[in-house]
DNA sequence: GTAATGGTTAGTGCTACGCAAACCATTTAT
DNA sequence: ATAAATGGTTTGCGTAGCACTAACCATTAC
């Protein structure tokens, strides 16, 4: 039990920067988006949704941490546009698998696209390397552990405050 | 016009992601902050203060990204319990200088310890190594352009549709 | 002087949520 | 077969975090 802290000299949580930067681009994002008739949202779940491959609803809204009556208004705005869908799983049919469709994913990609300019804006002083990095350590957070937490972990011993 | 895409073979953004993984990490949070009386954007002010250090309220708001009433409050807040200061500018009487204090980036501190458990939780599939390079590229993002837009820029030429 | 600027306060309204209740369709338990 | 649990849907209510406006000081610039 005597783990000394070696090289835990930095604590800084990036949680804040996180949320700083989201907003940040969220902001400017929306602008973007309205023409292609998305919002901030619709774009965070399809992302998860590609990224994270199709699940049930109860899932999704696990995933997207987010309350189920919500998702399936999240969902009806995405099905009217038919970039995703909704098919009753096979074996369990009350529940819904929620798949991108190919319009979804090229929507998706437009939308990417048409945010080349905020994201400049935003993260313009990391190089393309640099963004590269960025995005492939969000990707493989996001998705992680998603499905539930494995509820060992959470016995980090904490600090004595200074 | 004959560009053809030799490199740029992933134009996926980071801000979707950032906005997913923001979103988990804030909804735990909430838990674990309320005990230190912070909330979520008082982590975000203190880290940008500590981060990017004191400036007028104005270049705060921009910062922030928020508007210069919201800003009062949260500052309201924050001084109401010494974490911030906010002094008169000498050279422009008119303008506040806000300042994070010592006890302000102790709390700072504090609430950072504390949320090692959720980041673990959601950051759990990332190393050290991994999370300590996450926190570096966030922080060269949001310490970078902020003051205002080099109107430059935006003359990517975006993507023609598959 | 008058006008502009930085900050404060109060008030209004919107959007994205969480949450609870009642409701199907389906599956599982008894 | 009947009862209970589960996945999804709809409705409705409440709240938090904002943006935005207007009116108001104190200070500075014209």
């Amino acid at each position: 039990m005597a783990d000394l802290p070696l090289v835990d000299a930095t604590p800084h949580r990036a949680g804040a920067l996180l949320d700083h930067l989201a907003r940040r681009i969220r902001m400017r994002a929306e602008g973007v988006l309205a023409p292609l008739g998305l919002r901030p949202r619709h774009m965070i779940a399809l992302t998860v949704l590609r990224d994270g491959g199709g699940c049930s609803q109860q899932a999704l809204a696990t995933r997207l941490e987010m309350d189920g009556t919500n998702v399936v208004g999240l969902l009806n705005d995405l099905e009217k546009e038919r970039l995703v869908e909704r098919r009753r799983s096979p074996e369990d049919r009350r529940r819904h698998v929620v798949e991108l469709t190919g319009a979804g994913s090229e929507r998706l990609a437009n939308a990417e696209c048409a945010l080349a300019a905020v994201e400049n804006e935003v993260l313009g002083v990391l190089d393309e390397q640099q963004r590269e990095t960025l995005y492939e350590l969000l990707r493989q957070a996001a998705s992680g552990a998603v499905p539930s937490c494995t509820e060992a972990a959470c016995d980090e011993p904490a600090c004595d405050e200074p």
